[in-house]
DNA sequence: CATGTTCCGTACGCTACCGTATGGCTCACA
DNA sequence: TGTGAGCCATACGGTAGCGTACGGAACATG
């Protein structure tokens, strides 16, 4: 049987989806992945073609939970508005552990990767669009709405990026709130001030 | 006189800010910048200590460029909501020039230069802060929408990105128009649907 | 014309990667 | 017990980077 998914494979991909959590997919090469599982590439070599596929395998797991995650997240019970609220508060309580993520949109082309990343990312854009459209906006508005927040969300992660891993000038409850409130809130009738 | 700012000098951070531009800080190589330029290392380490001066020049031009971008854009007359829409429009109008841009995020800390972006960062949500605050926010909200924006601007850029330069989901300018209104829109009162 | 300074090309060493070749260990099983 | 398949370590070749050493061209200037 030539090359099944055996334990070292999963082993590797492990190792390598561990690196990926924390510095992305330029992080993942496969002669630390294996010092890091106490291998070396003859291991690798055998189950892997080649370095592209053990970033596929990353890319895979992570499309996977991710899907898992927007599930889980649309499970939560209440009306449209308080899964909103939740879905937002899941997202900022997450940040933390997407180091990974942050690279992702730039190594994604860089890597052949870029559509999973698309995928994902289409995918967060219609469940919030949907929870938009239950709480009264037309489709259109409410996909434009989605893609905003959720480009917000990625931004904001880019930011606490760039900061390199201090405090959290960019990552505080409030900016959540507000993120929310942006992306809920319609025109007021009436404009004060010129 | 010990390594003044010659023309080559110049010449060498002008070639590296055009690397920049496309394909980021990683693909500012000093043996490729060289290629670009028709010289060779032996130039670029009379004139440069290391890459990572080179870097630096490039990241100080661009935090310059950035600046005076601000204060053109700040310049631009009219009321505050006239100023808030040449803003967004300015924004989205430049956003296919700046790949390099959408990279500097995640390489600024690895490059040692995240000060310089947070401090960009910085200018961009204050001066959009103040036209919000304009507009009849208060401080501390206008600070965290302004913020919000921000990344919303940045996130857009990484979908961008990710989408490698396809046509464009990411880049209309109903979005533009979205996120303008989403930036200064207020709740309104009476919310619709449960 | 001699000499020193400025500038730069070539050659080298070093590291970090990827991928290949090859030999050898271990275990099932005939 | 012998043998083949599965699994893996070691060693090697190749590329792309960075930085250094060194020699030499060009030019000014005494």
């Amino acid at each position: 049987m030539a090359r099944a998914t055996t334990a070292s494979a999963q082993a590797w991909t492990d190792a390598a989806y561990a690196r990926f959590q924390s510095g992305g997919l330029r992080a993942v090469r496969v002669e630390v992945v294996g010092r890091d599982l106490g291998a070396t590439k003859g291991s690798f070599y055998w189950h892997f073609g080649n370095r592209q596929d053990l970033v596929a395998a990353v890319m895979r797991r992570w499309e996977a939970e991710q899907t898992d995650a927007v599930i889980r997240a649309a499970d939560a019970g209440g009306d449209a508005r308080g899964r909103l609220s939740a879905l937002f508060a899941a997202v900022a309580a997450s940040a933390p552990h997407r180091g990974g993520e942050a690279r992702l949109y730039v190594e994604a082309s860089e890597e052949g990767v870029g559509d999973a990343v698309l995928r994902v990312s289409r995918r967060r854009i219609d469940d919030l669009s949907e929870l938009l459209v239950q709480v009264g906006f037309d489709e259109s508005e409410a996909a434009r709405r989605a893609t905003i927040a959720l480009a917000a969300v990625i931004g904001l992660q880019q930011l606490a990026v760039a900061e390199d891993s201090s405090p959290g000038e960019f990552g505080g409850a409030a900016l959540t709130a507000t993120a929310l409130a942006m992306t809920v809130s319609r025109d007021e009738p009436t404009s004060r001030l010129a």
